[in-house]
DNA sequence: TAATTATAGACCTCTAGAGGACTATACTGC
DNA sequence: GCAGTATAGTCCTCTAGAGGTCTATAATTA
């Protein structure tokens, strides 16, 4: 029996490990609690290996074999001679690095990004009843209500990328009681500040099409303009998708950007 | 001073690791090599851990994380109770994940790879002086040589993509011998097996333009049709590019997934 | 004041070994 | 012949510790 050999064998004295798993596997079920539940502020440090070997009463070399298992999972960060930190997600800028726009003159101007942050401006705000579609990516009950938003980005006062976005209620209630001049140019870190979201993981879908008459209006392209799309469905650390996302972009001046691994 | 450090301290009596290269780096380094000439059958067992930590005189903790890091490169998998083995399908079909084309019809049918792969047939190859573009790109002196590739994929017999690619010389003298017929579906895996290069990241840039004429040829499109654009560079472990690619598809049958983090 | 040199504290590498879990095979008893 | 049992060989888990590398900061020196 796993159980009772394992705790025979090669227990140190502290509380027992579930059946059939091994105690770094336990530990960071541990930690990864703290985690998702927000106990550890991303971004911050935690506490040192050797002390948390120490802490939990195990070897260093089985809490460093939890943290690594932490570590792929991405809510974790090493930095050697610093500290392991909570990973802060890909919320903020560092997700803006995948949508860049400009001129199709841009050619070899390589990787430098500009100090142009694009503007966003919320244009619409309703509670709606989610459709088969939207309530089977955001894994809610048939005819539950979402937050729907409407956004336009601009980049020089010029608009460059329309976006419907869909969020699960009531994990976003919080959003839904704000105002039209509430709203942040970087939505991912309201997420997280205000519904305790974070972003963890993104899945993008990358297609081309005629813009719709809504889309071409709202980027003042001539109408069946030729039009990027973008669908993303954005995931938190448990995995669950917590936000569906169309994008819209004139197709002429569309950059967009992955690193891949 | 690193390469003194390592070896007087913590050398055991065999032959001293590359400087700056840890001891489990450089076994891996061994192993990796073993498999990539074709030393060491895919779909086979290699020694025992234990064994290969004797003969390379190494505590069995090392080897075990050299073993981890070829485990994690997909180059070899352990199986409890069996053994460690080479993988055999390394590379590969994974790298074609991003690439998915259907018709536009596409919508939810989501995740499923169908059974289509796409045939490549390689349309032309030349040795020639690297532009300023690429040889920037591949870190090639101003007017060294490299290997231009021109490549069409197909699905279900349609050419669906188009590719321009640039390989640096002399690394990749090895598939400049080869004639039309020598070439695979998968070009990584040939840049593994032949070259000894294996990618490791990329970087890709999707942009929307009109095709080429020779684009649109290749692409039996019309004159000026919409065209989807990826522009690749690839990265090999040491963070070497080693592969520029320009990709070009049919805008409205072209669908492009990336996962991010 | 500015540059250099300790120093503390973090993660990283490596060692040596004990015991557990899993798989496949050879052996034994019926 | 067949089922059950040993057994050997494999990978997995965990321990305990020494010494190294890296970063940031405090102390020292020019």
């Amino acid at each position: 029996m796993t159980f009772t050999t394992l705790s025979t064998a090669q227990e140190t004295g502290i509380a027992d490990v579930a059946p059939g798993q091994s105690r770094y596997g336990w530990l960071a079920s541990t930690l990864r609690g703290h985690i998702t539940r927000g106990e550890w502020v991303p971004g911050s440090a935690i506490l040192a290996e050797t002390q948390l070997a120490k802490a939990h009463s195990v070897a260093l070399g089985t809490m460093r074999q939890a943290i690594a298992v932490l570590v792929a999972e991405g809510l974790l960060e090493r930095v050697h001679g610093r500290g392991t930190f909570v990973s802060s997600g890909i919320g903020g800028a560092s997700l803006f690095r995948f949508f860049r726009f400009g001129s199709t003159t841009t050619g070899a101007a390589a990787d430098a990004l500009p100090g142009e942050v694009p503007k966003s401006r919320i244009i619409e705000k309703r509670i709606v009843k989610a459709t088969p579609v939207v309530a089977s990516a955001l894994n809610l009950a048939p005819r539950c209500n979402a937050l729907a938003l409407t956004r336009v980005r601009t980049l020089i006062d010029k608009p460059c990328l329309v976006e419907r976005i869909w969020l699960p209620l009531p994990t976003f209630d919080a959003l839904s009681a704000l105002n039209k001049s509430q709203w942040d140019d970087l939505l991912y870190p309201m997420y997280q500040r205000l519904c305790g979201v974070t972003v963890h993981k993104a899945d993008d879908n990358v297609t081309f099409c005629l813009a719709t008459a809504d889309v071409s209006r709202a980027l003042q392209l001539r109408a069946n303009a030729p039009c990027a799309r973008v669908e993303r469905r954005a995931f938190d650390m448990a995995g669950r998708c917590v936000e569906l996302r169309h994008s819209f972009g004139d197709a002429l001046s569309f950059h967009y950007t992955a690193h891949l691994r």
